[in-house]
DNA sequence: AGCTGTATGTACCGATCGGTAACATTGTCA
DNA sequence: TGACAATGTTACCGATCGGTACATACAGCT
């Protein structure tokens, strides 16, 4: 109902249709609380209050829609992942520390449900699978970018520091789902601190 | 073909029927593979070659199928874990390393697709499910005991130490999957190491 | 008004899902 | 030989799966 374009350009192009943004958001919502495989299209239009043909114009699959939801959610990753690196310029250590914080918080929410690319991956263990390939080359850039700070922080074996991270970091997201409020992810932050002062450095 | 009975009890009782056995060894090796939601249970009686009525005679539904999975799983993930500590009587620290050491290695391996009950509890996020039980209290116990292993090994703080080897160990069984050989996982035993030298013990 | 293009909806497809009923066959032991 | 338990065979169920051919509504433009 009522024009909803007062916002989003004033030229006549209105890219997206807005099935497509309510699909997506549904689908996002869907996808990540109950699993891709779980849910099925029908569920989704329905909940969307769309055709089904309205997500078959959008999205050429279900599996590119889940393609779709992954890319959103690798884009906002970032964002939280970016935040924290810019609130503390130059020091590498602290900015883990802060996005480690905040995700160890995340993770004592009731409506938690894990990392949606971590799950997606653990659902579609096929290598050319589109939700796979989201997920897997997020999963790369995390490593490639823990080590770059581990590298900042100046740890001698920096991979090695690099690849502990993340393995806390990925313990973080599946234990969150599976324990629930009080688990391990709660200390996720405490113990990537320990490990970081623990690590050789050049300096030392 | 051939007469099976052999081995396996020379009395008359030979508890559990062949074909029940013949199913839950496939259902392991499919659901392990490629997921639980992934496999129908056609495709399993298909590959053990068996009818469907034997699968349902055996095992009242899927999801008890998959239950029933889980719970050897957890059998030989036990069993594996107590190998770790009786080779190191009396000593923690050197028995979760020697456990450590052991999943890391065999996250290399080409088949590889971490731990079957964290990925059921992927799959399925409603509290009730059977598979989902089994995977819960499997993680509940791998948490008490570690956390009593870390107050042995005399740490100030031995929930947040046992809370972060289980990170690190989930993180293991997660990015085991989601990098094959060569990731993350390979330094997990060291990366507890230095998580459990890193953190304060009352002695010193 | 009339045309045109875009967005959406109705109704349907074959395949597969988990699960079952009824009955035939086999092998083992007494 | 007869009885019994285990297994196989066949055929089926309703529900849901992902996906599509086709009709309709509605805007902007002339």
């Amino acid at each position: 109902m009522a024009r909803n374009s007062k916002i989003e350009g004033q030229a006549g192009k209105d890219r997206q249709p807005a099935a497509a943004k309510r699909i997506l958001d549904v689908a996002r919502d869907l996808f990540y609380r109950q699993g891709i495989r779980a849910i099925g299209v029908d569920e989704i239009v329905r909940t969307a209050g769309v055709a089904k043909p309205s997500l078959y114009r959008a999205f050429s699959s279900k599996d590119e829609l889940a393609a779709s939801y992954l890319r959103q959610y690798d884009r906002e990753f970032w964002e939280r992942f970016d935040e924290a690196v810019a609130a503390h310029p130059g020091d590498p250590r602290a900015q883990i520390l802060a996005f480690l914080t905040r995700a160890g918080q995340r993770t004592q929410a009731p409506s938690y449900r894990g990392c949606g690319m971590t799950n997606a991956a653990v659902e579609y263990p096929q290598a050319d699978h589109p939700a796979r390939r989201v997920s897997e080359d997020n999963k790369r850039e995390l490593r490639r970018r823990l080590r770059e700070m581990a590298r900042g922080m100046g740890a001698d074996d920096a991979d090695t520091l690099g690849d502990g991270l993340l393995l806390l970091i990925e313990g973080a997201y599946i234990s969150g789902q599976l324990f629930g409020a009080g688990g391990p992810a709660r200390s996720v932050a405490r113990n990537a601190e320990l490990l970081i002062d623990a690590s050789p450095k050049a300096g030392s």
